[in-house]
Order: C-alpha cells, then sequence, then structure tokens
DNA sequence: CCTCCCTGATTGACACGTCAACGATATGAC
DNA sequence: GTCATATCGTTGACGTGTCAATCAGGGAGG
C-alpha cells in the first residue's frame, strides 16, 4: 500500500454529496418556515432559547456564547441585530465592568414562545416524520461518529 | 389521536441537535481545510467543478446555475468575487445577447487541479474515515429519505 | 503602586446568501 | 412591425459568519 491515503470512491463521493446537499437543503427549509412563521431567523430561535432558559431570562454574553457554541464576535453582532428589534436588552455587568449581560425583554420573550410550537412541529414534520424509527437511531449514531472523530482532528 | 400531530419527543430532539450541530461543524471543518489548503472557498471549488467539466471549460451563466442548483442572483455575487482574483472571465454570449458566458482562466483551471486532491482527502478524512461501512450506506438512505420527503413538502 | 498579561466584548473589513427590483434583450401574438 | 411578456443577468440592501485588531478592565508578581 506504501503509505498512501486513498481518495475517496464514486460512490462514497456521491454519498458525501447527498449528504451535504441534503443537510443543506434541510436546514434551509427549516430557516424559510421559521422566518415565514415566526419572523425570527434560527440564530434568533438559539439566543432566546438559551436565554428563556436562564435564570432570569438573563446571561453574561460570555456564558451564553459557551452554551450556545457560538464565537463570541459572531455573539457580538447577532446581538447587536436583535438589541435593533427589541429581542434583547444589553445590560452592564455589577461584578464585572468588562463584561455585559444580555437580557430578555418581553417582546423577546413574547416571540420566542410564539415560535416554539411552529419551529417544533416544522422538525417533526421535515426530519423526525422523513425517517424511520431506525433511520433515526442511526442519524443520532452518525452524528455521534462525526463528532467524536472531528473532535480528535 | 384527536387529529393532533404530535412534537418532537424529548429523544427525536436531542437528535435533531446532535444532527445540525455536528452537520454543520463537518461542513465549517471541510470548509477551512479547502481554505486553508489551497485558498479557495467551497463555493469556488464548486464552481470550478462544473467548468472543469463542461466543453470548453466555459458554461452560460444560466446553464451554470442550474448544474450546481444555486440560484442566479448568488452566481452573479459570486462570479464577481471570482473574477476579481482572476479564476473566470465573463464574456458575451454570441447566440443571445442577454447572456454571458463564464470562462475558467488557466489560473483558475490550476486553482481547481491543485484543490482537488486535498479536498478529497479530506473528505475522506473527515466523512468517509469517521463511519464503518453500515453507517456510510445508512448516512446515504437517509440523505435519500430527507431529500424525498422535502421534495413532497 | 505598577507593570505585564489575560480575559470580555466590540468593531471593521470582508466573504457569503437571499430577496426584490431593475435594465436589456428575446419571443410570441397580433 | 409592434407590443406584451418572459428570460438573462446584475445590482442594492441587508442578514449572517469569520478573522484580526482593538479597547477596557481584571489580577498576579515585582
Amino acid at each position: 500500500m506504501a503509505g498512501t491515503r486513498k481518495l475517496p470512491t464514486r460512490d462514497e463521493l456521491r454519498v458525501w454529496r447527498d449528504f451535504v446537499e441534503t443537510t443543506e437543503a434541510l436546514r434551509g427549509s427549516l430557516a424559510g418556515r421559521l422566518q415565514g412563521d415566526t419572523g425570527l431567523s434560527t440564530g434568533d430561535y438559539t439566543v432566546l432559547l438559551a436565554l428563556s432558559e436562564a435564570d432570569g431570562g438573563r446571561l453574561r454574553s460570555s456564558d451564553l456564547a459557551v452554551r450556545i457554541g457560538w464565537e463570541r464576535s459572531r455573539l457580538s453582532h447577532h446581538l447587536g441585530r436583535m438589541e435593533r428589534r427589541g429581542l434583547i436588552r444589553r445590560e452592564e455587568c455589577a461584578t464585572d465592568s468588562r463584561g455585559a449581560e444580555v437580557v430578555l425583554t418581553p417582546e423577546g420573550n413574547d416571540a420566542f414562545r410564539a415560535a416554539t410550537v411552529p419551529h417544533l412541529r416544522a422538525v417533526r414534520e421535515l426530519f423526525v416524520d422523513a425517517l424511520t424509527p431506525a433511520q433515526l437511531a442511526a442519524a443520532g449514531e452518525i452524528a455521534a461518529a462525526l463528532r467524536e472523530h472531528l473532535g480528535r482532528a
């Protein structure tokens, strides 16, 4: 074998392309539904979900970034857009003057609560209902395997 | 049952989140490698691949858009960026004065040829090698099921 | 106290994607 | 030939994501 790392076969490549294109289309479809039903982007939803689960609907910006797995600059940009729309507010942090606290506004809370059922329904319709129970389980295992492999690289 | 469309269970939702987050991370990882190894984005690669497979390395803009499944405006913006970098050229179309032909430049061809092996290797390492043969097959079936379901909705 | 360094968060520049509007040309009905 | 309509491609506005730079405030060691 002379130490070669082989390239993917034609079939493997086809699976890869199908997989990527389909997951992208799925994500787009979900995002479009969420946007259409509720006026929120998936990013908005992610942020609002984390805030609504937090004590007092408020979190340190950094903690929020960790919880949702975003880079800080991404979060900062996104919070700027959400603040302009009144979904969240930023306050100074009492215990660390560098810090900022992100606070869920009543409007943000309303928007989130109005969005959750339609969003979950869409997840069911577009993802869960598309797969057999065995396929759903396999999807979970595939995700785990990919993630574990990614973690090593 | 009273006609209710149930929401996803906790387990189904967990699979969904794992699946989305992992595929997103995978896509990001691949894109980062391609960018680092070759200076191309995945969009660049897609366009260059289609052009390099076309007769004479040239395609009508609309045909190119259809082949790679992009909206025309997306393609137009992307071609503008690629043209600035000398990867492609736009020429007027002889048979239809509205049209434009996209032409692969020598630089674009070189960039693509230099990119293909590293990119395929990355696909193998990050995707194919992460999965057992059974999981790979399941991934293909899952993609097919999702796509077919999406097509109906 | 005063460096030096680390961390929290923001900013600016830029790539990328979508949507809606637009200008120009083709095309078919008449 | 003329006009309505459809198609081709571009553009502008804006949301989104990454990277590198920046600024301000902690905190440990002298």
